[in-house]
DNA sequence: GCTCATTCTGGAAGCGCTCCCATGAATTTG
DNA sequence: CAAATTCATGGGAGCGCTTCCAGAATGAGC
């Protein structure tokens, strides 16, 4: 007995056999149990190849006889590794979590994060005094690594964490010349995907409504657009292009902007499906009839997608997956630091629904 | 210096005098520059009263020079508080994590676990081997408290978490009498009223879709609907009453059965948002206008209830104030282990749009 | 049978921190 | 002015673990 330093006579306490102390069994415990030292015992639990079976059965049989589970913190402490990683989600825009590729990311991550034995810490920053608290944390070397989601172009953490040297993964990069690994889908191919598609269906005005310039996904969705226009041979004109905030109300706006502007379009690549809500509401309320009138199609394939009137024709991004492979590189890089950066680009996929049908004259049922 | 093994010249990196060495700055490093004890630095540090003003300030600046941050595995090793508190959400269902009812949750507790400078550790459930890793996880005193999301009711984990000890409240409760500290929306108030609201526009023939009945959520609700009903005089019965998984899919199949079995309904009450958009496709399926012919409300307010046309009329619940009360429960039952449970039941509020208006005339806008 | 290489093993030194305890200074009191 | 009290302080003992190191045990080689 270590820790028990109230009484040491023979007390007439007749405290069960089991459970040596309150905080659980010790390495000690084990290693007197199975007859080792304690450096055996440590050798043993954590498979070390320079035990002998006989020992390593012993103490086997111990741990599980005792429930003995290691002391985190002891164990942090000595090797300054937590086996935790930390996930940063800048929550600034209201509710932005609640769209279903943080969940999804969050689910992905999670499963490699659990298959890795190793945990999961969720930073949700709002405000400045948590982005100060979030500093302080990352500088204490709380965790193994960090992922950060939803990264700004001038966003000051990336480049906290280069220097601190934590290994990061980011889900999306910051700009065309990223220098952190990062996992992000094909923001350029899916864009230009759908537009080519409207292209397809024989739609000869197509419109963008883009998402916030200072963000890269925003970027790199309208530069497929263009793209893909370019490549048909239509010179990309700027009075088809709207910049909004990826919110429903900024896609109401942006898109009434444009019928203003362009009364004569026929279709609309929305660079998120919340902004094409909004722009869907505006449509109808123009008296354009969708999509007959107007083609319409928006990105993530999230929840409201499929629940719109019409449903909306989306790009779908593998995002549980890209959630994976997050994890997947934070950990290889946790586990060999100097291991080089990797990017990763994901596929995406089109989800034709009736918003924007593979031919102009399908009727969408309502 | 301890740790530092690189290089101890003087380099010409301009960096800050602070990070003595790599790993960040010791107790001991700050006792130092400061000309105090460890001992006493490290009250300073903790806000005890015993510390002279003049130590104190000496500390404090020292802490600031050196960029200091407490370990937090050695505070956890010696103290055995860990500044941690876990959220275990089981996510069996699809994407059950994506409703934002788990968002917010997260959110509101994130908000108050920020504020009390704590960590939030995220673990999803999804199979036996996480299951298994949870428990020994639990076990092994790495978290100060944890916080339940989406009970069911012979789910072994409480159980576990009261012999041990382990502070825990829970979102949502097991059965009518729970032991353990929760906190919920009010269901049945939600409920009765989403039916009342029925009933006073009119309506007549009301069916409602449960969900599983091994949830207290939807035994709750259900129950409800049916105290609406009585206290109108209307005696409920169960040819009315379809029971469901809390899905879209479950919800069309449920409405389906219901049109069979009572094809005069007027009106559905859904436990959930997700089956009333499965309902709603149903009962357009079916030649059934809504809310002409049939009403329908749904129940958590989520982001679908505001794009289906018609919009959802549904319950909401204050979904970010429940995760902020659980959080300060816990953080309360962490402080002072013996404090009595407590159990909290927030108040819901009726969202009333075009699949439910007010009156059986009111026309909804397509 | 004895030496040398090869495993295994136990002892011991910390990781960075908190907190108990004894010391000595400062303060109060008879 | 000495004795009693208070209070800040430094020393030191761990918390439970990993890991270095040296020594014991085993096996191979001549």
């Amino acid at each position: 007995m270590k820790r028990g330093t109230t009484h040491d006579g023979p007390g007439p306490s007749a405290s069960p056999p089991a459970a040596p102390h309150p905080g659980g069994a010790t390495l000690d415990d084990v290693a007197a149990l199975a007859g080792v030292a304690r450096s055996t015992a440590s050798r043993a639990v954590n498979g070390s190849h320079e035990v002998s079976e006989k020992a390593r059965a012993a103490v086997q049989r111990a741990v599980a006889e005792l429930g003995y589970v290691p002391n985190g913190a002891a164990r942090a402490l000595v090797s300054s590794r937590t086996d935790a990683i930390a996930l940063v989600v800048p929550e600034t825009q209201t509710r932005l979590f609640s769209e279903p590729y943080f969940s999804d990311v969050i689910s992905g991550v999670s499963m490699e994060v659990a298959a890795a034995d190793m945990q999961l810490l969720l930073i949700l920053v709002r405000n400045e005094g948590e982005r100060r608290r979030l500093t302080a944390y990352l500088r204490s070397h709380r965790v193994d690594g960090v992922i950060l989601v939803s990264v700004h172009r001038d966003d000051p953490l990336p480049t906290l964490l280069e220097e601190l040297g934590t290994p990061t993964v980011l889900a999306g990069r910051r700009g065309e010349n990223e220098s952190l690994s990062y996992v992000a889908g094909d923001n350029h191919g899916g864009a230009r995907t759908a537009v080519q598609h409207l292209i397809g269906a024989g739609r000869t005005r197509i419109a963008t409504i883009a998402g916030p310039l200072d963000m890269e996904v925003a970027r790199t969705r309208l530069a497929g657009y263009r793209d893909a226009l370019q490549r048909a041979g239509q010179a990309p004109t700027d009075d088809l292009v709207e910049v909004s905030d990826f919110t429903e109300e900024g896609g109401g706006t942006a898109m009434r902007a444009l019928l203003r502007r362009a009364p004569d379009i026929d279709a609309v690549f929305c660079a998120s499906d919340v902004m094409a809500a909004g722009a869907l509401q505006a449509l109808r309320s123009a008296g354009r009839r969708v999509p007959e009138d107007v083609a319409l199609v928006g990105f993530d394939d999230s929840i409201i997608a499929r629940h719109t009137t019409p449903a909306l024709t989306s790009v779908r991004q593998p995002v549980e997956e890209i959630g994976r492979a997050i994890a997947r590189l934070l950990l290889d890089q946790v586990a060999e630091p100097k291991r080089p950066r990797r990017q990763l680009i994901l596929p995406t996929e089109l989800v034709v629904r009736q918003s924007a049908p593979g031919d102009r004259t399908s009727a969408a049922k309502s």
